[in-house]
DNA sequence: CTAAGTGCAAATCATTTGCAACCAG
DNA sequence: CTGGTTGCAAATGATTTGCACTTAG
């Protein structure tokens, strides 16, 4: 390296501070300015590609259109809380052995997934009832 | 009806000879232009939105970026393809009683669902090996 | 010196909207 | 005449790229 690559350092740090799940650009932007960093959207955007392809986050693209950016921990699938619009962690739904009967019975060949749920997240739904 | 909705007409006409299973507007515009229909890109947009709308076609969004629009029948999950770009349809993975574990389990509520996977198509992956 | 990281402005891409023209009931 | 449909052009919104500058190794 030839420089140190500040942004996406900070964009790690905040991500693992944990307060939000998943994160749009503008999200991380924001999150930066928050502590001390103003950065160039643009520069979010770079580091965010960049984590992305070292395998360091993964990105993901909602209905609504906007990509979204979160820490590679286990996996989980998500499910997008039409009330409050954020991204929430739930656990797989997909059983382990799905992939295999799909590859035999029709002959394709699953490398990943990504499941989006609609719904309400607890609290919303707490809130609503 | 002050005039008939031509475009929508044709969009479900052609959606259901099934050479393809998800559209873009770009496809739809071009299967559109194939059967003598020149039609204008806002035109197949909104005809496309209103029939989304209306509950006729689903509305889906890839990580491309792109919207797709595919025909309402039995519900079924997507493979895209990573060799061909193709969505694929496949039957849903995730078992029937996952839902309600879930709600139990973490108090959301989940009215919709949308599964994604990555892989190969039975053809490319013939052809792949 | 050199390559990677950054900022700023401009370009792209896919969609979305404004508005006037059109047409079947 | 009226309200839904269409085309054309222009506006949006989010992302992406070009380019010059900076900085650690």
């Amino acid at each position: 390296m030839a420089r140190k690559p500040v942004v996406s350092t900070a964009i790690l740090e905040l991500m693992r501070r944990r307060d939000r799940h998943a994160w749009t650009l503008e999200d991380l932007q924001a999150g930066l300015a928050e502590r001390d960093t103003t950065v160039d959207f643009s520069t979010v955007f770079r580091a965010a590609e960049k984590l992305a392809a070292d395998g360091a986050v993964r990105k993901l693209t909602l209905d609504d259109g906007r990509s979204r950016f979160e820490l590679i921990d286990a996996h989980h699938d998500h499910l997008h809380c039409t009330a409050c619009d954020e991204l929430i962690a739930v656990p797989c739904v997909i059983p382990r052995d799905a992939f295999s009967t799909l590859e035999a019975d029709i002959g394709v060949m699953v490398s990943a997934h990504h499941v989006v749920l609609s719904g309400l997240c607890a609290a919303c739904r707490e809130a609503g009832a």
